[in-house]
DNA sequence: CGGTGATTTGAAAATCGTCAAGAACGGTGG
DNA sequence: CCACCGTTCTTGACGATTTTCAAATCACCG
């Protein structure tokens, strides 16, 4: 399973600033595994033993609660790196990642991080972009989940969904992979019921169209318009200074 | 505003992996500032040229929605670094930093953080960890928004404020600085309204003493308790396999 | 063609936010 | 030292959004 090509990991972004003897130093130290659909590539509370980059498929990652409730904290596409619990000095991973399609990932074990870090600056500045990155969509989760109603947030996670895996077709723009309405409903913060009715009110309306775990966005404007769309008129609450 | 002695830098936890010659050249790039209470450090959309570190004090950072709600993203206690908007390629910052109290700040020009990074390669191991850390926090709180009620989330908002800002006393635990029902609001994701009702009813309880921008915590384990209790017995969700 | 997972919908219940006053507290200035 | 003022906090009543509960339908995979 170690047969691995340069210019696979080439392509990826968090290695794009690395030169070929530093790409092979990586590379020679990786394992690639498949992951079959609905597997775990790790369980929330596993020993962080390794960090990983995604190659082919897509994974979901998602933290559970003390009673079994499911948020999905993210998608993984091909080319993210995940997993990294080592890099907040974590000794177990904060939540699991499951594949949601059969999928295949690059593995390394967790105590070569520190190096991999100091000895590839670079490597460390994409890194932080990627955290970067992440932490400014937590925050404006954190910011939707506190202000919005629910059919806004849905818009939200939908929007955020086609820029991230949107693939364009004559009718509009479809989430390139097997949706649950359960996914939505958990990486929107409500239920899968709401998310249900939603849905069906905005395929009324043309907006979307529905299928069995498959979503179409046939009017992204329109779309935009229900996220943006302040709730009522209920919005004049005051500011005090601290 | 330029005098900074190396004793004070060389405590902070962010620097703490830097040796002499190291710590000079950063304190030799930095200017302080004097940053009067209820005024901000940095505005939301602001041109993001400079990041920082906390002194003194305490700041508070917070988002703005488009109709004005503000969210507490985190408070900035001393020691603390932020403003980081050029780890994330940002060319503004994405939120507001105001000072709850009169606060002193070292602040950096953006421009110098490539080079900051790459060239003190453990101080972007401890940059990549604070990141982590707070990327932990906000996934938890997305969490605690997306399955938790009111009563719980302030509940855990306040056991986070008083395990970061506890001051202990001989009654409980106090919030060590003064704290707003309205910033409680604005960082449990709820109305100032609801936390009145809450604190109230946790001061008949003898959970809390209240005090005008003050909070004393008297029982923390019962306040765990409320934290930790589900809701109802309601939690009986089906989670499928994807 | 049965069965399991996914989705839809209705009706009832519940949590929270909204609206509306007031009261309490602290600081300020005369 | 006291009266005034603005901010903060308190509380009740009401209404609305959203979840809960229940049941039925649908679609796809052996």
């Amino acid at each position: 399973m170690t047969k691995l090509d340069r210019s696979i990991i080439h392509r990826l972004p968090i290695f794009s600033a690395l030169d070929d003897a530093e790409l092979d130093d990586v590379l020679s130290r990786a394992t690639s595994q498949h992951v079959p659909k609905g597997t775990a590539v790790f369980q929330q509370g596993d020993d962080a033993n390794a960090f990983f980059v995604l190659l082919h498929g897509l994974l979901k990652v998602v933290k559970v609660t003390a009673h079994g409730q499911q948020v999905l904290i993210r998608f993984v596409n091909p080319g993210d790196i995940y997993g990294i619990a080592k890099a907040l000095r974590r000794e177990d991973y904060p939540a699991t990642a499951i594949a949601i399609v059969d999928s295949v990932t690059l593995a390394w074990p967790s105590d070569i991080w520190d190096d991999f870090i100091t000895s590839h600056p670079f490597l460390a500045l994409n890194v932080m972009q990627v955290m970067g990155d992440r932490l400014q969509e937590a925050h404006t989760r954190v910011k939707e989940l506190s202000t919005e109603e629910v059919e806004r947030r849905v818009a939200h996670t939908l929007l955020r969904l086609i820029a991230q895996s949107g693939r364009d077709m004559e009718q509009g723009v479809m989430i390139d992979f097997p949706l649950t309405q359960q996914d939505l409903a958990q990486a929107s913060g409500t239920t899968f019921h709401s998310v249900s009715r939603i849905l069906s009110a905005w395929e009324s309306a043309g907006i979307v169209a529905i299928g069995r775990r498959k979503i179409i966005v046939t009017d992204v404007e329109g779309l935009s318009h229900v996220a943006e769309q302040r709730q009522t008129i209920k919005d004049k609450r005051r500011t005090p200074s601290s």
